[in-house]
DNA sequence: TAAACATATGAGCACTTGTTCATATATATA
DNA sequence: TATATATATGAACAAGTGCTCATATGTTTA
């Protein structure tokens, strides 16, 4: 396997700018093949990005229930923050950040706002973390 | 559509356990059949304790970073260092995180460790990450 | 119009997170 | 054995997060 100090890579692909911009690794040797090969494979950093904040909204135990519930029905703030037990509050608050993560959609009828997904790939992601779930224990 | 005050909704299905700890909630009105239904159909709150968890670990740049890599190939903390333009001790401290989520395993080998995915369902989330990132913009 | 209500939002605060830096541990090599 | 190397880890700290509380906005109803 060819090794090779880290000065003499080259970037490209996908971490190509991030690694123009400064020498935050100060490794001596590395597997240069394979890391070559790897970066060529590497989605695109916006795509990366996008996908951390994707996975970060399904990272907190609220929106995990919000995202949930609104898998199975439209609900207004007020059910949610019934169903979820918590303040309408806290609850508005995490339905913004679904909102700038375009996850869920709303809808105005009188008084209240009903909220559903806007998002297709919820479900799925839903599918699949319950089958990592019940696969690990 | 029935409404009822909230005092008398009774806690059941997974959030059971939630809904009689504390009652953070005030709302007034809710929709009770919509809450009862969804509220029976919600996963145990281990369960979504567990999915929390597992999306967290993806929810972190570096992290997606790395696991993706792994999705790759087997690599060391010095190549991933390398190849997510980070320092090796950082890549360190979030392979420690990736392996308590169970993630990732390692294989020693001299002074090297190897690092490998240790869960079937990473490179599914993944490819569900990508299309909704690619559905999305 | 006034009061009640549903939701949204800004400020503040405790808690968490991700990094760096210094250092420890373990292995290979001179 | 001494030195270099690869990785791990604890402490410290800045930045981010998620909640509460107070308050604002907009809608309905008396």
């Amino acid at each position: 396997m060819t090794t090779l100090k880290i000065e003499e890579i080259e970037g490209g692909g996908a971490l190509a700018e991030q690694g123009a911009e400064g020498d935050s690794c100060e490794c001596r040797v590395v597997h240069v093949d394979t890391v070559r090969k790897v970066r060529a494979s590497m989605p695109a950093e916006p795509a990366m990005d996008a996908m951390a904040e994707l996975f970060k909204s399904f990272g907190d135990g609220t929106r995990l229930n919000i995202l949930f519930a609104l898998t199975q029905e439209r609900m207004c703030v007020c059910d949610i923050a019934a169903l979820v037990n918590m303040s309408r509050s806290a609850v508005s608050h995490q339905l913004r950040v679904l909102r700038g993560a375009r996850l869920v959609k709303y809808e105005k009828k009188g008084k209240s706002v009903y909220y559903s997904l806007d998002d297709d790939h919820v479900k799925k992601i839903f599918e699949i973390g319950l089958a990592h779930v019940k696969h690990t224990r």
